[in-house]
DNA sequence: TCAAATTCGTCAGTACACGGAATATAGTTT
DNA sequence: AAACTATATTCCGTGTACTGACGAATTTGA
């Protein structure tokens, strides 16, 4: 009964991952074994918002500088994006989707739906919801909490020399 | 107000996503810097289980076989854990933590825990455990999902292709 | 018993994912 | 204008994570 494997059943962050692992099958499976989820959300970032930096694309699909740069190396060797100088700031890269990234990101789009559906089919209707809300509300207040402690040197310390 | 990056809250996969994000953000600076989680959830497997090859290890912690093989082959070289071959059946490597494994690993312990209840802590003590129950549903109806369809062949068609 | 199938592990290739350092550009201060 | 600071991107190193191909060892079956 209580080997190990039942104990990290119990850990929510192994169960993340596992979770992520499961979307991944999914995707390749449902969706496209050519364009990965994380490219998809950046496909799907650009097709709302054209021109924008990778910076502001990182952000919108939450990824860090460094995957941003990569991920969009691959889209635009793919042809499914462009990247260019910002001639206002030369160290921004402009990025938007060409004709056939519009084409890739629109027949994708139904996909991703039914497979998003698939994924949580287990659970009822109200447990589906309740999933998101809750998901959301963990993210966003750990992001709060990481954002915060980041800041940390700007709050003066109270007496005792800290950093 | 419907930006395209609200839009992608609504998709359970890509807040999976960022919810491993946060795992992990939270792992460097509450548990540690050295051990990261999936490491540690070898770690944890092989206490409770000592002896067992790679493949049953990757099971217990659901990692691949590849995978498995490079966190084994960096905990390894760090001294926590000793692979030999199984005197019994040449094509398995057979593991066991050694003692500053042991040590490593039964500190780590509690900080898991603590981070664990960090993650979802924005979540009341009876939305935690909907959460759980909710990820293990959905992770297990996946999982399930996925070992049939890689049977498909075995079961014939019925008549109309219905795929 | 010996060839075929199976099983375990390794290796190569691809793709996230992150942090730190280096580089280039922009903006600010003197 | 020169020096300093801030910002965007790139480059490098590390660590998952998966697939497919391969080799070695074992098990199975004729």
């Amino acid at each position: 009964m209580s080997t190990s494997h039942e104990d990290l059943r119990l850990h929510p962050g192994h169960l993340i991952r596992r979770a992520q692992q499961v979307h991944y099958w999914l995707w390749n499976a449902e969706v496209s074994g050519e364009v990965t989820s994380p490219q998809f959300a950046v496909l799907y970032a650009l097709r709302a918002e054209k021109n924008i930096d990778q910076k502001t694309l990182g952000e919108r699909v939450s990824l860090d500088r460094s995957t941003t740069a990569e991920v969009v190396a691959r889209l635009k060797a793919r042809g499914l994006i462009q990247r260019f100088r910002d001639p206002r700031d030369g160290r921004r890269n402009l990025l938007r989707l060409t004709a056939a990234g519009v084409r890739t990101t629109e027949r994708l789009i139904p996909k991703a739906v039914r497979m998003n559906r698939l994924l949580v089919s287990a659970l009822s209707e109200r447990e589906q919801s309740e999933l998101l809300r809750m998901l959301n509300r963990v993210v966003d207040a750990d992001e709060r909490l990481r954002n915060e402690s980041s800041l940390d040197w700007q709050i003066p310390s109270p007496a005792s020399g800290g950093g």
